[in-house]
RNA sequence: GUGGUUGUAGCUCAGCUGGUUAGAGCGCUGGAUUGUGGUUCCAGAGGUCGCCGGUUCGAACCCGGUCUUCCACCCCA
C-alpha cells in the first residue's frame, strides 16, 4: 500500500514562488554584507558533538539534534550504561555528531582551526541552515536559516556602530521601514547585579528583567523573589523599572545607579560611545533604542547586545540579534580574540515582509517570454527565435507541444508571463512574429531577423 | 520539556442529538470556441473523513492512544 508522504514537523517545502522570495532576501543581505567588507565561508551541517555540547546552556543542549553513530553502535555500549536508561550518559556513547545549532559556535571553531591562515581582523559572513529540536510555533521552525556577519580580532567599538548601520542598510533596502534596533550591554547588567548585591544571580535577574515589557513590573518582581533575589535588592533596582526618556537621559540614570560599579560604568560608557556615534552618522529607517531589559544570549556575550524588533503592529519574535563576545574562541583554546557579530533571521523576515506585503511584484515573474507552439515547421523557426532571445538575456521558452492555443495562452497567463509570441503559418509566410502583451492585450509584429530590437525593447522596460 | 488546539476533495471549509450513496466554493480536466488567455455557460474527474484500536445493530461524529497543525510557556532567529 502506498503510504501518504509527509515531512518532519517544523520543516517546510518551498515552492518556486517562495524560493524566489527567499532568494530576494538572501541576495539583499549578501549584497550589504559584501559592501561592508565581509567574506563568505561555509561550515559543515554537522559537527562533532563536543564542539557544540555545553556551549548553549542546558536548555540549548536539549535542543541540539544528535546524529546516531553508524554501524552496530548499540552493541558497543557497556551493559551498565545501557541498562541505566539514562539519556545523558547513553547519548555520548551512541552519538558522536550533531547538527549545527547556530553559526556562531562553528565559526569560533573555524577561527581556531584556521588561525594561522586568517588575516585578523577577520570579517566573515555565513548564510546557512541551522537545526533545533524545538517545538514549532509562530516564526519558529526546526530547520531555519541564519545569516550571520561577525568580525573577530579587533575590539574597537566602531564595529558595533557598523553593525547598527548594517542592520539599517539591509532593512531599509528590503523596504522594512520602522524596525527598532535594541541595544544593551552585558557589563551594565553585571554592574546592576553587583550594585544590588545579587551578583551570583545575574542570569536569573536578567532573564526576569527581560520579560518586563511582556508580563509587567509586578510579575517580574514576583519572579525575581521566587528565584531568591532579596526584597532589598529588588527595591534597589527600582530605577530600572522606570527607564523612560531619551537615550541620554537613560544613560544619566544608569550612571547614577552604577556609580559604585567599575564594570557597570564601563558598560555605560561603551553604550554611550556607540549611541553617540550612531547618532552622529545617522540612520536611514531604523531606530536605535537603548533597552536595559534586553538580556538575550547571555551564554557568551560580554559587551554589547543587539536585538531587532519588527515594525510596530507586527507580531513576531526578534528578526535579528547579536552582540560582542570577548572570549568565544577561548573555549577552543584561542585566548584574547574579541568578536562581535549579528544575525538576520531569514525565515522571520520572510514572514514579516509577507505580512506587510513588501515583496516586489517582479518576483512573481519567472519567464519573460513564452513562444506558442504551432506545430513542427513553425516550431523550428520558434526555437531559433527563442534561442536568440535567450542569448539576448531574456528568460524565454517555447511551449513544448502544439496544444490548443487556448491551453497555451492559459498556461502563459498562469505563469504570469508578460509577453507571448505567436509564430504560426501566417507569420512564417510574412517572415515576422507577433508579440502579444498579456497585460494590455496589444499585439505588435516584428521581422524575424529583427529579434534583437524586440529583446531590447523589453529589457529597457525593466 | 509543560499546557492547550487542529486534522473531511489539490486549496478554503460545511456536515444537526451517532442513522442509507459525505457536500459547497475555488481549483483541475473536457466542451461551447480548428489562430488568442484573464469573463461567461455546460459537463466531468477527484475523498481508506490523519493513523491505530475501542464502544455500538450502525462512527466523519463518542472514548483511548499516536502522528500532525497552530498557539502559549520555557527558550530562542
Amino acid at each position: 500500500m502506498a503510504q501518504k508522504p509527509s515531512i518532519p514537523k517544523g520543516t517546510r517545502d518551498f515552492s518556486p514562488a517562495e524560493v524566489a522570495k527567499r532568494n530576494y532576501i538572501i541576495q539583499t543581505i549578501k549584497k550589504h554584507f559584501e559592501t561592508f567588507g565581509f567574506m563568505p565561508i561555509e561550515t559543515p551541517s554537522f559537527e562533532n558533538s563536543e564542539t557544540l555540547m555545553g556551549k548553549y546552556g542546558d536548555e540549548g543542549d536539549r535542543l541540539i539534534f544528535k546524529i546516531l553513530n553508524s554501524g552496530d553502535f548499540i552493541s558497543k555500549v557497556d551493559d551498565v550504561t545501557y541498562s541505566s536508561k539514562n539519556s545523558a550518559s547513553l547519548t555520548p556513547k551512541i552519538s558522536e555528531k550533531a547538527l549545527r545549532y547556530d553559526l556562531t559556535v562553528p565559526f569560533a571553531r573555524y577561527v581556531v582551526m584556521h588561525q594561522n591562515e586568517i588575516d585578523f581582523p577577520f570579517k566573515r559572513y555565513q548564510i546557512q541552515p541551522v537545526w533545533r529540536a524545538d517545538r514549532p510555533q509562530k516564526g519558529r521552525f526546526r530547520e531555519f536559516y541564519q545569516c550571520d556577519a561577525d568580525v573577530v580580532g579587533a575590539n574597537s567599538l566602531l564595529q558595533e556602530v557598523e553593525f547598527v548601520q548594517l542592520y539599517d542598510a539591509v532593512f531599509t533596502d528590503l523596504g522594512l521601514i520602522g524596525t527598532t534596533i535594541k541595544i544593551n550591554n552585558r557589563k551594565v547588567l553585571s554592574g546592576i547585579a553587583e550594585v544590588i548585591g545579587a551578583k551570583h544571580l545575574l542570569v536569573d535577574f536578567t532573564v526576569a528583567l527581560d520579560k518586563l515589557d511582556k508580563i509587567g513590573e509586578e510579575k517580574v518582581k514576583a519572579e525575581m523573589l521566587e528565584k531568591g533575589i532579596s526584597e532589598a535588592a529588588i527595591t534597589k533596582a527600582q530605577p530600572l523599572f522606570e527607564m523612560t526618556g531619551t537615550a541620554s537621559e537613560q544613560l544619566e540614570k544608569l550612571k547614577s545607579i552604577l556609580a559604585d560599579s567599575e564594570v557597570g560604568m564601563l558598560g555605560v560608557s561603551e553604550l554611550e560611545e556607540i549611541i553617540l556615534t550612531v547618532d552622529a552618522l545617522g540612520l536611514q529607517s531604523a531606530k536605535l533604542q537603548l533597552d536595559v531589559t534586553l538580556a538575550r544570549g547571555l551564554n557568551y556575550y560580554t559587551g554589547a547586545i543587539f536585538e531587532v524588533a519588527a515594525p510596530e503592529g507586527v507580531q513576531m519574535g526578534s528578526i535579528g540579534g547579536g552582540g560582542r563576545y570577548d572570549d568565544l574562541t577561548g573555549i577552543f583554546g584561542l585566548k584574547e580574540v574579541s568578536g562581535v557579530g549579528i544575525s538576520f533571521g531569514l525565515d522571520r523576515i520572510y514572514l514579516v515582509l509577507e505580512e506587510l506585503n513588501l515583496f516586489p511584484d517582479s518576483l512573481d515573474t519567472s519567464l519573460d517570454v513564452l513562444c506558442l507552439n504551432f506545430g513542427k515547421q513553425e516550431g523550428l523557426a520558434s526555437l531559433k527565435l527563442v534561442s536568440s532571445l535567450r542569448k539576448a538575456g531574456l528568460r524565454a521558452d517555447l511551449y513544448p507541444t502544439d496544444a490548443k492555443m487556448q491551453k497555451q495562452f492559459k498556461y502563459a497567463d498562469k505563469r504570469g508571463v508578460p509577453y507571448t509570441i505567436l509564430l504560426g503559418e501566417q507569420e512564417l509566410l510574412k517572415g515576422n512574429f507577433v508579440v502579444k502583451n498579456m497585460k494590455t492585450g496589444n499585439q505588435q509584429a516584428y521581422a524575424l531577423d529583427d529579434a534583437a530590437s524586440f529583446a531590447e525593447s523589453i529589457i529597457s522596460a525593466f
